[in-house]
RNA sequence: GCGCCUUUAGCUCAGUCGGUAGAGCAACGGACUUUUAAUCCGCAGGUCCUGGGUUCGAGCCCCAGAGGGCGCACCA
């Protein structure tokens, strides 16, 4: 062994050489498989509730990571863990013999072994496993994380998730969490004739939201692609072709910042309706989030800014304009002059760009007074025009959509529209986002053709929806991060 | 991009006024047949993020840079 080396490289060494030693003696320190008969959840339910000292006659086979072990001279104890649960072992020298007990004791933390033995209780009534033959599955030559802590540390904990998770119970949870909100959702939509489908990653325009995109090249056509930034243009053909109630979850990729809540590629859930207008969409939404709280939670209570909050109840429904007329006590509507709203918002310290119009400008005025107060779940409607050019026009107010976005805990969620789908008022926004592009507007769109001969077929009256559902996540499970909730966030290259 | 904070053993963290680098856990050697983060005795383990600078002397002070966190900006 090196003498220079550090503890991990000392440590690696001896435990390398303890696998050479097994293999020497004729053990597989990296075996192919075992046969489990139990989950260690499926013995704690079972079993859970016999009596201290108790020696049970039930035979198991469980596998698991060795987590902690306590030396106790001829016996030892060690807390077993596998994706279900924990359960002591108990380890006796009179019972499996000198040679495998010494074996036992030679395992390490962070060991994977398969175990037979019989349930049983200690005097003090912990439930365990009174091991008769142990076999190591796996050699661990990494030391694990600390053992009562587990790994805080933020950075090491998403770039080596392996570890995180191995130590951090609450990390084990959220990703449960997270499981649990999808499963949710494709019940949910199943249940009311939802189909799921896949559409492209590549797309030719990066359509159906304002965001800058990625790009990449595809060798073989020669041709710019970009990464989809949503997935909303596909689906809608799917609408036109007959198909009524679609939905994808899937990842999109924003070539934007990264902050607690955004990461640049995220999961959206985009579902449409045929038939359905945004109300109708409303009452969706709401049905599948309160169906995802209490899939993955147990309650459909939810807790933000450390106050509960109980998403069965309606939630508040109130126009973008009359917010900010409420906030900044002067009544908005995108008909006014330009100049008025450009004054209001100075007034207010919001910057105006010189391509934003009256629309663009009540919603900076919404997004700078209003947006991070809405604490309690709030379907914020009638978005302008101007900034909503997939959302058709509200019935009764021409300068606005049939549109909402949700806001929870001062945070977007969700998306959704009365679909236009009227192909010559369509290719009419579509023109005027070029338009904006050309001014400079990076985050504008561009024309889609061949969404537009899709139009032309003719769409239902349709009521789309999208959802974040990272951010839908943190709000269930309580994260304060979205890099919580995703296993592997976006980070900076590690220097090796 | 800007501001504040942060980076010390495998992990979790101390480190005073600038004076030879510390603890707990993990590891290693030993004791222990009912432990629970076992306990007890002993031992080993360091690029103090990197590079400059000031100083007789820098983990500590200064400058520059890197990683990370939070906030702002950006993100309909």
């Amino acid at each position: 062994m090196d003498q220079n080396a550090g503890g991990l490289e000392q440590e690696k060494a001896r435990r390398l050489s303890a696998v050479e030693a097994l293999r020497e003696s004729g053990t597989n320190p990296y075996p192919y498989r075992f046969d489990r008969s139990h989950t260690l959840g499926d013995i704690r339910t079972a079993h859970g509730d016999i009596e201290p000292g108790t020696e049970t006659e039930v035979n198991v086979d469980v596998a698991g990571r060795i987590m902690l072990k306590r030396d106790q001279g001829k016996l030892i104890f060690a807390t077993l863990q596998d994706r279900s649960d924990n359960i002591q072992l108990f380890v006796s020298k009179a019972v499996v013999g000198d040679d495998a007990f010494d074996a036992i004791n030679a395992l390490d933390l962070g060991d994977w072994v398969g175990v037979s033995g019989t349930v049983m209780t200690t005097r003090k009534g912990e439930l365990s496993i009174k091991v008769s033959s142990l076999q190591l599955l796996s050699k661990a030559v990494r030391p694990l994380p600390d053992k009562w802590h587990g790994l805080t540390d933020t950075d090491t904990r998403y770039r080596q998730r392996y570890a995180d998770l191995i130590g951090n119970e609450e990390s084990r949870r959220m990703f449960a969490v997270r499981h649990a909100v999808i499963a949710s959702f494709r019940r949910t939509l199943h249940d009311r004739g939802f189909i799921e489908v896949e559409t492209p990653v590549l797309h030719m325009e990066a359509g159906g939201a304002h965001a800058r995109p990625f790009l990449t090249h595809h060798n073989a056509l020669d041709m710019q692609l970009y990464l989809r930034i949503a997935l909303e243009l596909h689906l809608k053909r799917l609408i036109v072709g007959g198909m009524e109630r679609v939905f994808e979850i899937g990842r999109v990729f924003r070539n934007e910042g990264i902050s607690t809540r955004h990461n640049p590629e995220f999961t959206m859930m985009e579902l449409y309706q045929a038939f359905a207008d945004y109300t109708d969409i409303m009452d969706l939404t709401e049905l599948l989030f309160v169906n995802a709280a209490v899939d993955a939670t147990g309650s459909s209570v939810v807790t933000i800014d450390d106050l509960p909050v109980d998403l069965s109840k309606p939630w508040r429904r109130v126009r973008m304009v009359d917010l900010v007329t409420e906030a900044t006590g002067v009544t908005v509507h995108p008909s006014q002059p330009r100049e008025d709203l450009v004054a209001l918002a100075e007034k207010h310290g919001v910057k105006v760009e010189k391509h934003h119009g009256p629309g663009k400008i009540i919603e900076e005025l919404f997004e700078h007074l209003c947006e991070s107060s809405l604490r309690e779940p709030t379907f914020v409607t009638g978005h302008p025009v101007e900034i909503s050019p997939l959302a058709r026009e509200d019935r009764n107010d021409p300068h606005l959509t049939e549109r909402f976005e949700l806001f929870v805990g001062g945070r977007e969620l969700a998306n959704a529209y009365s679909e236009l789908n009227d192909p010559v008022v369509q290719r009419a926004r579509f023109e005027d986002e070029q338009k904006q592009k050309e001014a400079g507007n990076a985050e504008a769109g561009t024309v889609d053709e061949d969404f537009l001969r899709a139009l032309e077929f003719g769409m239902p009256p349709t009521g789309g929806l999208g959802i974040g559902m990272d951010r839908l996540v943190m709000l269930i499970g309580g994260a304060a991060s979205i890099r919580d909730v995703i296993l592997f966030p976006t980070l900076r290259p590690e220097v090796f």
